[in-house]
DNA sequence: CCGGTCAAGCCGTTAC
DNA sequence: GTAACGGCTTGACCGG
């Protein structure tokens, strides 16, 4: 990128390391020097843009057009009492604003900005981490649903196959404790008496040879 | 005020 | 070591 350069070449006196703000290990936290760290007493007042001044150094590569200005980096100073007090509330109101601004050094449309910014990203994040969390629930779910087409398919190849007895009811297998085989009539019956429907007609006709009564016992 | 977007600046990685 | 590059953060603006 070719602004990168223009980062080195501007000088901000009395920027050293003896700054407060760079107390950990020169850095501030996160980043390097920042041009826009200038001393907090000089923010106002020799500003001649009004704001604190962490962009009001003489542009040395001249003004040409509208928007060369230099972008503006709040302090770790401004950005901590930003967040205490996004902390407390998520909106300001003007008295909050104007009271924020001018204990800031800055402009009350620029803490306005700051706040709606905050809120969006934050909104953001909380919509990333529920789009996470959907998509694993979603994963597990998909994985639940296949395991339980599986199981659909075994189940419809057992009644094709060897066939089973399916409760007119609840279209569910009888588990095999509750089925008996009737020794008059040879026919297997539902011997709990809790399925209220009638054993289905297919299944009625079910003649119970020992090797279907063993196979349903297995099922189970 | 919100959502979308732009752009300056920072940072980590990579190739030389 | 450093230039180049891409990705990310963040201050600011615009339109609805």
């Amino acid at each position: 990128m070719a602004t990168s350069s223009l980062q080195l070449s501007i000088s901000v006196p009395g920027s050293t390391t003896t700054s407060p703000l760079h107390s950990s290990g020169g850095a501030c936290g996160m980043r390097d020097f920042d041009i826009n760290e200038v001393p907090s007493t000089m923010d106002i007042g020799d500003c001649p843009e009004e704001i604190t001044g962490k962009y009001c150094e003489e542009d040395s590569g001249g003004d040409t057009g509208g928007g060369s200005h230099k972008k503006l980096r709040l302090t770790k100073e401004q950005t901590t009492l930003l967040e205490e007090s996004f902390g407390q509330n998520h909106t300001l109101n003007l008295k909050q604003k104007d009271a924020l601004a001018s204990q800031l050094g800055l402009k009350p449309r620029q803490v306005e900005v700051w706040f709606q910014n905050r809120r969006a990203r934050t909104k953001l994040k909380q919509t990333e981490v529920e789009y996470e969390h959907l998509k694993r629930c979603f994963g597990s779910l998909t994985e639940e649903n296949k395991r339980l087409q599986r199981e659909v398919e075994q189940l419809r190849a057992l009644r094709v196959g060897p066939q089973r007895m399916i409760s007119a009811n609840s279209n569910e297998p009888f588990r095999a404790s509750m089925l008996t085989m009737c020794p008059r009539c040879e026919r297997v019956t539902n011997s709990s008496g809790t399925d209220k429907g009638p054993i289905s007609t297919k299944s009625l006709s079910l003649k119970a040879n020992p090797d279907n009564v063993r196979l349903l016992v297995r099922l189970s």
